[in-house]
DNA sequence: CGTGTTTGACCAGCGC
DNA sequence: GCGCTGGTCAAACACG
């Protein structure tokens, strides 16, 4: 494994609306400086496959000019280990945005410093044509050498001033960040008490289907109490323990507490599948199922058996409520290397969880960090999915039930642009599900229905809130990563739904 | 025979 | 203390 996987998005909406490019790169292979290559590796996204520029992180014009979001935490390292480096870089997450600007800094660096290996490939080539022409010749090809110095030269002075724009882009995103976190906890300390009767307009708005409030969220969890007897939930006895903290207060950990947290760290998928089990490339052997209360569908436990000792266990059953919806819960992190069709479900997993338990352990900011990324970044939906935590062990819900989000909403601007890239992310999961599977959009949303102004906040607050959460998380960036990598990556290596280049789909999929 | 599944028993945490 | 529930164990069983 590479040790970066820089997650490259193109900056120009109206690029990516109109020529649909694979904006992201987010292969752990490549560094990013590489990403012009046209890499014959296969795992790389473009190889082959598209007509889409090979050049995509050198803009052709200055109208499209690629951000990074690399990840915050150890890249050397797969996600899904654990490790306690792992963990020191997560309590550090809110060292991340600076780290962000320098990160800018450090790529405004390097393009300097590619602009020195420009002009030294440039003097090669004259050499390489003056040795063999004659002296008018030569002064010919050294004029329109120069002009091509100077063409790149002003083109990189373009770049630079983009580059400058894009990070004053990237201040006020985060002062609009600051200002939405700031509004947030307004709000989450006033509505705190007032989760059930809420509970009661989500039904209603859902046309009377119950949207399980599975997971808790950490400032309101006493309010959520009474709700969280959720039947199809397979957090209760979590949430109980949760509950029984008993106050209001955002709880803060120390380091050993989210060491603690981020072991018991819990991911749930909700895909509508017809499938017994999602596909996710591990190798996994059942140990045991339950009957759940209040569910009639048996809940299912299954141990990772990849490796011997590895403490990753997962859960599955069907919700209660729509039994087409099938629950994978993912629980703990692996400690031996993945295949790549397992590598993009456990990134994925692994940094909702990481991002989860960097909100939950650094700071009552960080965890408004990720709910933030979860409200905003589909503003058009409120409720198909819930991204939120329940101490001491948190939990992320990737909810890939829905079907909406066929086209992106409007204002187009990046946190759209990115809004439209998460929407591929159902295919990360839909070529993992068994071919009779049905899905075909992803939506993460965060069960932001107890706030009564949710609703009343404008797109364009929204969107700018998104961009900042999007480009502040780091743990987001890496699960958007793992997910656009997948998509690629199913792509070539699973050109047929549900069948994975290392034959773990028929051991997982029987494994039910 | 090896591997994986099934299923009843067991244990721990929690609420009453 | 008791019962309920979730999670795990392990013997029995099935399958290739």
């Amino acid at each position: 494994m590479a040790k970066t996987s820089g997650l490259s998005i193109d900056f120009d909406p109206n690029y990516f609306l109109i020529h649909n490019p694979p904006v992201l790169n987010s292969f752990p292979e490549d560094t990013p400086k590489d990403t012009n290559k046209n890499n014959n590796n296969n795992k790389t996204m473009f190889s082959g496959t598209t007509t889409t520029p090979a050049n995509m992180s050198l803009p052709s014009t200055v109208d499209r000019f690629p951000i990074k979001f690399d990840c915050f935490y150890d890249q050397t390292r797969p996600s899904f280990l654990s490790s306690d480096d792992d963990k020191r870089k997560v309590v550090g997450e809110l060292d991340f945005f600076a780290e962000k600007n320098d990160k800018l800094v450090d790529d405004a660096d390097s393009m300097h410093t590619s602009d020195a290996g420009l002009e030294l490939n440039v003097n090669i080539g004259l050499n390489l044509l003056t040795t063999n022409t004659s002296t008018d010749q030569s002064t010919m090809e050294d004029k329109k050498a120069n002009n091509e110095v100077a063409v790149l030269r002003a083109k990189l002075v373009q770049m630079n001033a983009e580059n400058e724009r894009l990070k004053e882009m990237l201040i006020q995103a985060t002062e609009n960040y600051n200002s939405m976190k700031i509004h947030l906890c307004s709000l989450m300390m006033k509505n705190g008490g007032k989760a059930k009767e809420e509970d009661e307009e989500n039904k209603k708005r859902n046309g009377g289907i119950v949207v399980p409030r599975q997971f808790i969220d950490l400032g309101l969890a006493v309010a959520a109490d009474a709700d969280e007897s959720s039947p199809s939930s397979p957090e209760g006895k979590s949430q109980r323990e949760d509950s029984s903290g008993g106050d209001n207060k955002v709880p803060r950990f120390d380091a050993d507490q989210s060491e603690a947290a981020m072991r018991k760290a819990r991911v749930s998928v909700r895909a509508r599948s017809e499938a017994p089990m999602i596909t996710d490339g591990c190798q996994w052997r059942k140990y045991g199922q339950k009957m759940a209360k209040g569910n009639p569908c048996p809940r299912a436990y299954y141990r990772c058996t990849m490796a011997t000792g590895c403490p990753v266990r997962k859960q599955v059953q069907r919700c209660a409520e729509d039994r087409t919806i099938l629950i994978t819960t993912y629980e703990g992190n692996h400690n031996h290397p993945l295949p790549p069709s397992a590598m993009s479900m456990a990134s994925t997993t692994s940094s909702a969880a990481r991002m989860l338990v960097s909100g939950s352990t650094s700071s009552p900011d960080g965890l408004m960090n990720s709910n933030l990324l979860t409200t905003t970044l589909l503003p058009c939906s409120s409720t198909m999915a819930t991204i939120s935590a329940s101490t001491p062990f948190p939990s992320v819900t990737l909810d890939l039930t829905q079907s909406s989000f066929s086209s992106p909403p409007p204002p187009y601007n990046v946190a759209n642009s990115v809004a439209v890239t998460a929407a591929l992310v159902p295919q990360v999961f839909g070529q993992a599900l068994d071919n009779q599977s049905k899905f075909s959009g992803i939506q993460m949303s965060k069960d932001l229905d107890r706030m009564q102004q949710g609703e009343q906040n404008s797109i364009a607050d929204t969107v700018n809130a998104a961009t900042a959460a999007i480009a502040t998380d780091p743990s987001f960036a890496a699960a958007l990563a793992a997910a656009i990598t997948s998509i690629f990556e199913s792509s070539q290596s699973h050109p047929n739904n549900g069948h994975n280049s290392n034959g773990n789909v028929t051991n997982t999929s029987n494994a039910m």
